[in-house]
DNA sequence: TTGACATATTCCCATATAGGAATATAATAC
DNA sequence: GTATTATATTCCTATATGGGAATATGTCAA
């Protein structure tokens, strides 16, 4: 079996770099591609074909006025990724903690040896 | 060009479910390989190879205690996903208390027709 | 040393990709 | 109808994959 597709779920979609970055000046506005391809610097087929994946899996969703065809991002669709990795979360922010604390004690300490 | 490497980032690392589901299962308790085949129920190469994966991105940590190999989850290795998914959280989230406010104003307009 | 156990690596293949170039489709304007 | 604008699709290729099977490496125990 190779990898799984792309288009199967937002995990994959969201992998490649260049998607992510297509996401992100998307944003929170509706933009037609020829403005993505302006503002992303890329072949207006390359916008496109990414565009195409990100529909597949509900990134995007997809509007037609005239010959344009304005896309706007559906951040539900990211849900998932934010649900899958916020209880790691947890555990990186409760060994900062831990950190935070342990520095603190020293702190104390030196603060103790000094008055000595 | 084809697709970036499954070791290239974290996204690409956690694109494939089984790696998802292997991280998972680790939580925060340090296995053997054959804790995991077992809880898994992979074949011991299959395991392996995704160990592998996890550990070039430093999603996992590995520790050679006699013929075993210990592995533990290495969380802040996800931090740049939770950092990259987490403003869209807030895209989908004012979207819903919208739609819950809307919800209300229309409770209470229905209660006032009621009550005339 | 030899065997048993724990884990990693190699070889194989079908499959899907991202990017580039060229071309197709669709809608508007003249 | 024809030209023009906006966008999508097709064809190509190099590259990496995940899984299965077989095998290699490494470590302990007798």
């Amino acid at each position: 079996m190779a990898r799984a597709p792309t288009t199967f779920d937002p995990f994959n979609a969201v992998a490649e770099p260049k998607r992510r970055q297509l996401l992100e000046v998307l944003g929170t506005s509706e933009l037609a591609v020829n403005d993505l391809v302006e503002q992303l610097g890329w072949t207006q087929p390359m916008v496109s074909k990414h565009l195409g994946v990100l529909k597949q899996v509900g990134l995007v969703s997809e509007r037609r006025v005239g010959r344009q065809r304005l896309y706007r991002v559906n951040a539900e669709a990211l849900k998932p990724i934010y649900d899958w990795v916020t209880p790691f979360e947890q555990l990186w922010r409760e060994r900062f903690e831990r950190l935070d604390q342990l520095l603190q004690n020293l702190q104390e300490e030196q603060k103790n040896v000094r008055k000595k």
